[in-house]
DNA sequence: TAGATTGTTAATCGATTAACAATC
DNA sequence: TAGATTGTTAATCGATTAACAATC
């Protein structure tokens, strides 16, 4: 197949539309497995509750090129949001703090699908260490030297508890992870270098609880 | 104490405002624990990493009257941002889909600190029905019903496989709900007067994915 | 008092939406 | 061909930031 794209800008990205590609690339596969070759900006627009005119304009950060009165070519569409989100490459994750919500994150199936390779997780439950939580073995602290070792691994799951939340971090700044993905409530200090993006799951409720 | 309060507009507030209120309610909280008695919005943006003007404008939604020179009385901020987010009051909520995501939420316990009282579960695995996960029953979808009689429950966490979102849904439409916090990946269709909140795990990684 | 902070009004910035020519 | 859809340029809308008087 020949891939039409222009030159890619991540930067130029607004992060509202960063935040809504993963739908899309959610969407256009369940397309594919439908048998759909081609998908308009409207039909889109139309499964997901946006605009049309939002739609085209997001798509059109990943490159691609749609035929009008067509739409676009679904496995194109596939692979150029795949490339601009770079989960077409495997990233090697490391998940600290296997508690419920880390554990939920271990088996959340669409993590995988996009690139994402949990390699190993952390806690400090002497119960857990050594076991398979989802597939993935459980290490003491102890053992992140020996974990990192010879991997590139660029980022870590943080889903501790507040009080340990900063000082855990601290023991992976100088491993050469380059983000780190903060579901605690806590404002992490980091290095230069390091990007953080704090989850917040109050503030969904937040919403329903003001405008419902 | 004498609580000074303007009127609240709930709707005249951005929904970005609404997003990051909970974080200023963590923060405030905190802060009286650690024996605060009155905070600045110039404080409060540091510890955030925001702007002082943004926390100002934030704050202001609420009704919060804060003193020159001062800042704004603890006690009073949590109270304006409880009263603003109605999280000074019980709402009964139900969870449906007890997987790994929905155990994760039964013991997620910022949501009791705010209001949320998750009075029930619903699962279709009989191994569940009738245990307790986190100190919540599980229940079949046979006892919905019974469930929902003589209480007013205002909204269900749906947590569960893409392919039976949208039918389970269906089952709580006519029951008296308000809003439904969807953790699928599912556009659900639902009847006017129902609020949706969908949540994408993924949006935070696709974040990280670009910007880092 | 001097100076830090609030809250309001105005300016800027950025995202969404509209308009429309190009095109298959 | 006629008409639906794309992609670009312009207009609008809304959120953030700046400026500053009021004030404790």
């Amino acid at each position: 197949m020949d891939i039409q794209l222009k030159e890619v800008d991540r930067k130029g990205a607004s992060l509202p539309t960063v935040r809504r590609l993963p739908a899309y690339l959610h969407l256009v596969r369940s397309a594919w497995d439908e048998g759909m070759k081609v998908i308009s900006g409207t039909v889109i627009a139309n499964e997901l509750g946006l605009e049309p005119i939002q739609v085209r304009k997001d798509l059109a950060v990943t490159g691609i090129v749609g035929k009008p009165r067509v739409g676009y070519n679904v496995l194109e569409l596939i692979h150029a949001l795949e490339n601009f989100l770079r989960w077409n490459e495997k990233h090697k994750v490391v998940l600290v703090g296997a508690g419920s919500l880390g554990t939920a994150l271990l088996g959340y199936p669409e993590f995988k699908r996009n690139g994402m390779e949990i390699v190993a997780a952390f806690d400090s439950n002497p119960e857990k260490v050594g076991k398979l939580i989802n597939g993935t073995p459980v290490h003491s602290m102890d053992a992140i030297e020996e974990v990192f070792k010879n991997r590139d691994i660029e980022m870590i799951i943080l889903c501790l508890p507040t009080e340990v939340a900063q000082q855990s971090a601290e023991k992976f700044f100088d491993k050469g992870i380059r983000a780190i993905w903060n579901f605690t409530n806590v404002k992490l200090k980091v290095p230069e270098g390091i990007k953080v993006q704090k989850e917040d799951l109050s503030s969904g409720y937040a919403v329903l609880s003001v405008r419902t």
